[in-house]
DNA sequence: GGACGGGTTGACTGACCAGTCAATCCGAGA
DNA sequence: TCTCGGATTGACTGGTCAGTCAACCCGTCC
């Protein structure tokens, strides 16, 4: 209480406007669906005024934009930093399964929007961050890539095309669990790692041919 | 020319204004998208008066579930018959890949509206048509399952999640050639088809667990 | 205490478009 | 030839929002 003058850098009260209206678009666009939403929904969610949505952002769109990419950005430092340690690639790829799934676990909110408004959308978002997702799965490709070359994996399959089974598997996964078409739990979300890896790693046949 | 009579049943000169309305809706949808699309594009590519179109449809809503129906119940039927057939579980897949991605080479526009606007659509649609998306992987569990049973099939994963993986990888390689993030042609198809199931059934891994 | 200006407010406007409907067309049967 | 009814037409309406803007609030600095 004993006096806040410069000690704080510039944050009042509210924490700051702008992140109280993120977090509120996350809610909004979670529960109505991004185009059903309406700015005042957003609004009323941040208990804040209409107007000042658009003090702090160009569109509504903006909104949902900026959201993605601070949390796709992270995804993708997290799997630089994943796939510079000195792991097995297969222990990487459930690194970065894990981190995905943990993210989901964490705000299932904010990665709902993600992957059903923009990673699997095909309105502006999707197209706007194209380049943005293909990062991603450039990145686990290298690793698919590394791992062929140092002989771990085979190379009956291209590097590409396993990164887009594997991050299809995922997407697949939590977009079960988005639309409670898979039962979701603790004990799920760890298996579902699992599974994931050893679906993709591991394959379903018994006997390979030679 | 010489009588019509009684011989055709009643399609007229332009053979029926309805499908005429639903092949330009897959246009349409296609190339603006299912929101941005407005009616009276659908009437306009169709070469028919706007009102129309609700002489045949409810609703703008309507002509895309007919569009879906038509189309995955067909699927659900190849799939249903595929299994049928006594062959190993991984040619059952690679049939199922084949025709998945045969579809898409046939009508680009069709498959990329039924991908993009429903099966990876939040909006109404995919809620909507959940039930009837999940029977195809409920089909492709119980070729899973039942390979599982008679030995060809490891029971590392669980059938359901083996038909989320498989399904994942079309769905992101079809996504892939319809947001040009993949290269499309004769050869990438067929290519696409061994490659999906040779992830799926003879994973990454050179060596396996014990 | 006055002026400045960024933060904040919410009523309002302009555009857009799904869906309606009254009118017209046209083929078949009487 | 006339009537009936389904097919076809397209102007129009009603409702919905995204985004604008003029005004207000309030802390800060002179």
């Amino acid at each position: 209480m004993a006096s806040s003058r410069n000690v704080e850098p510039a944050k009042p009260v509210q924490l700051d406007k702008r992140r109280m209206i993120l977090d509120a678009a996350v809610v909004a666009f979670a529960t109505r669906g991004f185009h059903a939403c309406r700015v005042s929904d957003i609004a009323d969610e941040a208990n804040v005024a209409y107007g000042l949505v658009y003090h702090y952002f160009r569109s509504k769109d903006e909104v949902l934009d900026t959201l993605f990419l601070e949390r796709w950005n992270v995804l993708l430092e997290v799997i630089a930093e994943i796939d510079g340690q000195r792991l097995p690639a297969r222990e990487k790829l459930h690194a970065i399964a894990s981190f995905i799934i943990e993210s989901y676990r964490r705000d299932p909110d904010l990665m709902k929007v993600i992957i059903v408004e923009v990673t699997r959308a095909a309105n502006s978002f999707g197209r706007t961050h194209l380049a943005k997702i293909r990062e991603a799965y450039a990145l686990i490709a290298d690793i698919v890539s590394k791992a062929q070359a140092d002989g771990t994996f085979r190379t009956a399959v291209t590097p590409a095309f396993a990164a887009l089974a594997f991050y299809g598997a995922i997407e697949q996964v939590l977009t079960g669990w988005i639309f409670d078409t898979l039962p979701q739990g603790e004990s799920e979300f760890d298996e579902a790692k699992t599974f994931i890896v050893e679906t993709i790693c591991g394959g379903l046949d018994v006997a390979r041919a030679a």
